[in-house]
DNA sequence: TAAAGGATGAGGAGGAAT
DNA sequence: ATTCCTCCTCATCCTTTA
């Protein structure tokens, strides 16, 4: 490296009032061809991340006055219905999908539920009951907007999204990714034995079934004489394959889906979870991620307010669905607060950015307990505001699949929720709503 | 020691029949 | 209104294996 160049550059930060310490990590850091904003931005991440620890020392925040809690009161006269009362629609088509007939809805926000920012929240549609008029309640009384991904892929993935965003003219993502198992694996037509008459896959999940069980079918199909098994045996086979989301292939032998296979699904460039250090750690991220296209037709609105680029705040970002998604509808991202805490997860989203070769600035924040009024005002400062906030919080005690700690928002995890809440306020307070 | 495998149902939603 | 049936679910925990 050009010392004197170096120099040069850590002495034109220092004369801007930055510590010498931070000037020089900075340029080593981001190389002599980047541009003062770039490095200014670099010291700022690298602070942010410095003031972990003097956070516990803080005062407490003061969190918003909960909204009036007006469920249903069964006893009230001849009301038929409330309007808090959350029903789960039987078609998952919220306010349309591609190559569905207009759903003609009406779509009314409240004045408090107006942006900016926008927001958009999402979580798994089949919550214990209650869950999602508590969660509407915090988030203005806003209905959730119930999406099935088989409309956008060729799995089931049915979601509960709640946000502000306009409704008119969506867009889906080019190219239409495959929506059938036999146009997502063409491979496995040869194999794929006509009583198996599956499409669509169902939810891609957090685990998925060992060898022994492929093992297990292989054998029974085997030992049955004839060119097609009776009945008991096909539904036995059919059952599981449901269960364990298995594909066919090979004669008689199924297989769980790779995570390759995955991340196509859900939308993700190949290999995307390359930075996962084992196949379980690909599975978690994988099975707990946005569907990209699903997400993607939301947020295709913005393209056009925010063609110059978006500053996002991303609370529980994962492998990074929303970016990947507006990274895809070609909306530039500014600022990105990316908070995670998940080592592998920041691994494989921090590989996306540097791969994508993002422009902007990103801040990885570890906890979302650990956010403040004074990072959060920070941020507001440095960037002039966020544009979107985007939010899939914890589902873990929420889940259908979950047997052990299924005990809904005030669970460990899921009540993470209204720390979502939380910052949603502070960052409407500074940007003047 | 770390990664992979296997066992572990409840709880709704949605039909289709009374 | 009921009952009965089929289907599905962003999972956790302990054991086995390399």
């Amino acid at each position: 490296m050009d010392f004197t160049a170096k120099d040069k550059m850590v002495a034109i930060l220092v004369n801007m009032g930055y510590p010498a310490v931070d000037a020089l990590e900075a340029v080593e850091k981001c190389g002599l061809q980047a541009e003062i904003m770039e490095l200014t931005d670099y010291i700022y991440a690298a602070q942010m991340e410095k003031q972990h620890d003097v956070i516990l020392q803080e005062p407490a925040y003061i969190w918003p006055k909960p909204p009036h809690d007006n469920l249903p009161s069964r006893s009230r006269g001849k009301r038929k219905f409330c309007d808090s009362r959350v029903s789960l629609p039987k078609e998952m088509i919220g306010f349309g999908v591609p190559g569905h007939p207009r759903y003609i809805v009406e779509r009314r926000l409240p004045k408090s539920a107006l942006g900016p920012p926008y927001f958009y929240y999402e979580n798994v549609a089949y919550s214990p009951k209650g869950t999602w008029e508590t969660m509407s309640r915090f988030l203005d009384e806003i209905k959730p907007e119930f999406v099935d991904s088989k409309y956008f892929c060729a799995a089931a993935r049915k979601r509960g999204y709640i946000h502000n965003l306009p409704i008119l003219n969506r867009f889906r993502l080019s190219p239409k990714p495959p929506c059938t198992i036999q146009e997502a694996f063409p491979d496995s037509k040869r194999w794929w034995p006509s009583w198996d008459r599956r499409t669509q896959l169902n939810c891609l999940l957090t685990v998925v079934s060992g060898f022994k069980l492929s093992e297990d079918i292989q054998k029974r199909l085997e030992s049955c004489p004839g060119a097609t098994p009776p009945k008991e045996v096909q539904e036995y086979v059919l059952a599981k394959c449901r269960k364990r989301n298995l594909i066919w292939v090979g004669k008689n032998n199924v297989a769980p889906l790779e995570p390759e296979e995955m991340e196509m699904i859900l939308g993700f460039p190949k290999n995307h979870t390359r930075g996962g250090t084992t196949r379980l750690d690909k599975f978690r991220a994988l099975g707990n991620s946005f569907q990209v296209n699903t997400v993607a037709y939301h947020l295709s609105v913005l393209k056009k307010e925010f063609s110059y680029g978006m500053n996002v705040l991303s609370l529980f970002s994962g492998i990074g669905g929303a970016e990947v998604a507006l990274h895809r509808l070609g909306i530039p991202l500014n600022h990105v607060v990316s908070v995670e805490s998940s080592e592998v997860n920041k691994n494989i989203f921090r590989s996306w950015w540097k791969q994508t070769n993002q422009r902007g600035t990103l801040i990885e924040i570890g906890d979302i307990q650990h956010i403040t009024i004074d990072m959060v005002g920070q941020w507001i400062k440095a960037f002039g505001g966020f544009d979107l906030i985007i939010v899939g919080s914890p589902c873990n005690n929420l889940a259908g699949g979950n047997r052990v700690s299924r005990n809904g928002l005030d669970g460990e995890l899921s009540s993470l929720f209204y720390h979502y809440y939380r910052i949603l306020h502070i960052v409407r307070d500074m940007m003047g709503r």
